[in-house]
DNA sequence: AGTTTAATGGATAACGTTTGCCACTGTATC
DNA sequence: GATACAGTGGCAAACGTTATCCATTAAACT
């Protein structure tokens, strides 16, 4: 790897010289001058030691991503706004998953501190009561006091910037679209307990049923993944009458519901309308209803924020979150009695 | 961030052995001093500078990724393999998304060296014809020589150290799998033309179907994503009969392929059997057949081979695939009589 | 002519580590 | 008693950059 010093002296010119060509500089440097660092650059193959950078300006362009599972769509997608924002910006992503576990998150938070990231991003939501919380946030709190950025873009304990969906409202939201399809018994599968942004959801499912006198029904303590859906529907099949409709805490609940209805011999959305909440990729190829968190936005948003450090300070709003009706139809009963959205089939 | 020197002057000692204390060295150092450093070390929460050593040392704790699409469950269980891997080694885990274009790769490839990464993974297959391929394989190569270590995950056409699965005989087996179930009428549903793994994949089929004296069909040009294979159904619903069985080239999709079934009203696997290459998360739900490939531990290998440079420097064997049979059914004319491997359902 | 000013380039001191070399102990060996 | 040697610790030179000062020149003012 060729080094400043040996592109400055092909070039016939200082180190400083060299750098101020190669690195944005202020200081002004003769056009011919420029030329010959460039091409002795371009000769010699010259790659800047990020690591040498890092160490001179006290902080390298690196912006940390702590996710709870990157096989979850809803995290890969943030990431993947992360990474894109961040590269246009010269920044490289360093990735670590976490499982959800505030000691991990903790351990991982710690090593991407080490690589002086400019900023670091939380894009999960902690779990109330869960050990090493309180460890974490005071960790957090340090740094954030000692100048790195932090955003958490889910519900978060600790004082870093925020950039959080309104999940409350997504959940209230759907819940409304299902009721004025006329449904009625509207089951909620819910993920992970504790989980604060699965319990916003639930909240706001609860609230859209109390207002329309409806019983509601929450199930499901398992994980946020494909399999927990699945595994909740057995459990309603097994238990009896299925409910007209089911909202699910996420995506991918969504879809584990949809593949346990289906390959139970059930039609949707004939017998049982789903509908999620993420509107990640996953989700779409099955129509499925769900509310659209703009994901890789605000992933690309924080990203931004980090790197946009120095200048701009003004935190970002939370891109608003939309309703995308799927293949849902409206309760058999009530049907055209109640204002209905239709059915709208792929 | 507390430095060597402050931890060294609290100590008492100086800078050299409180490195030899905090960072693994042979040198020998006395118990007590030891303690003292350590406690120093403890009461400033001393974090040691990565890019300092990154910069002494030549070569940081980093390894790079370079990925194709991480919202592919196959891309995602493959970083996920790597950073786990990663991380127990104290490696940091760098993501760098490609889009499949060499451009981008290049670009993301020097980036990556910039920050001195160890290693740099390559998880896709490149694209045979794709402009720019040929300047990125001269740049690997360089690197290759200088020492860098890169692994490639997938066929590639440069000299890195290549970790890849047996593309063609997993195709194969899962074909002849197929076969074997009765059916004659197998559809290849593959995506992007010209992805060798994706073509190898195709050949496998090909080689099958043409032992069996079946006539191949392989259709589907759009890209790896469940949308492919939804669309794929949708062309061949609309030119008229369905075939018995479609073999995809990923799991991906093979789940648009379901879904696109599902949605249309037809049953699986009764009207249809649909496999996948893969074993990710995704299909599993579905109990799609296919093949399981063991992406986290071909990740892991990948990353370990690089965190255990200088050691040993032998190449790692990629781990053996697996058929996972999930809800096919036999062939309905040819029930019972070929050697049936039943039917499993969930 | 004297003086400020802008434009340009060079030396050089950091940044926080690691490490090769030397120095100083004791203790064992001849 | 001289020599060797293992055990410890410090000094100081890097690693590749950037940024702060200076130095030089030339142009543009009084």
């Amino acid at each position: 790897m060729a080094t400043l010093r040996e592109v400055a002296e092909l070039a016939a010119v200082s180190v400083a010289t060299a750098s101020r060509v190669l690195n944005g500089s202020a200081h002004p440097v003769s056009r011919d001058i420029r030329e010959s660092v460039q091409s002795a650059a371009q000769t010699l193959g010259y790659t800047p030691s990020a690591a040498a950078q890092a160490l001179k300006q006290q902080r390298s362009k690196i912006i940390g991503v702590i996710a709870s599972d990157i096989l979850d769509p809803y995290f890969a997608e943030l990431t993947r706004g992360i990474e894109i924002e961040a590269a246009k910006a010269g920044f490289v992503t360093i990735l670590a998953n976490a499982n959800r576990d505030p000691e991990q998150e903790r351990t991982k938070f710690r090593v991407l501190r080490e690589h002086q990231a400019s900023g670091i991003v939380f894009c999960g939501s902690d779990i109330e009561g869960s050990p090493g919380t309180a460890e974490l946030a005071r960790e957090v709190n340090l740094a954030v006091r000692a100048g790195t950025r932090v955003v958490a873009l889910a519900p978060r304990g600790f004082d870093s910037t925020k950039i959080v969906i309104d999940n409350h409202a997504a959940s209230y939201e759907l819940t409304r679209y299902m009721l004025s399809l006329g449904h009625r018994r509207i089951a909620f599968v819910g993920g992970m307990p504790g989980l604060t942004a699965v319990e916003q959801r639930v909240i706001g499912y609860r609230r859209a049923m109390f207002e329309a006198q409806a019983l509601p029904m929450v199930l499901g303590n398992a994980g946020m993944r494909q399999e927990s859906g699945r595994e909740a529907v057995a459990h309603l099949i097994a238990a009896g009458e299925l409910p007209e409709a089911i909202v699910c805490a996420n995506d991918e609940i969504a879809v584990g519901v949809l593949a346990g209805l289906w390959t139970s011999g059930y039609r949707i959305p004939d017998d049982v309308s789903v509908a999620g909440i993420g509107g990640t990729r996953g989700g779409a190829v099955f129509g499925l209803t769900t509310v659209t968190l703009p994901l890789v936005e605000l992933g690309g948003l924080a990203a931004a924020y980090i790197a946009d450090a120095g200048r701009s300070p003004k935190i970002p709003e939370a891109p608003q979150f939309e309703l995308r009706p799927g293949t849902t139809t409206a309760a058999k009963d009530t049907s055209g009695s109640s204002r209905s959205y239709g059915r709208s089939t792929l």
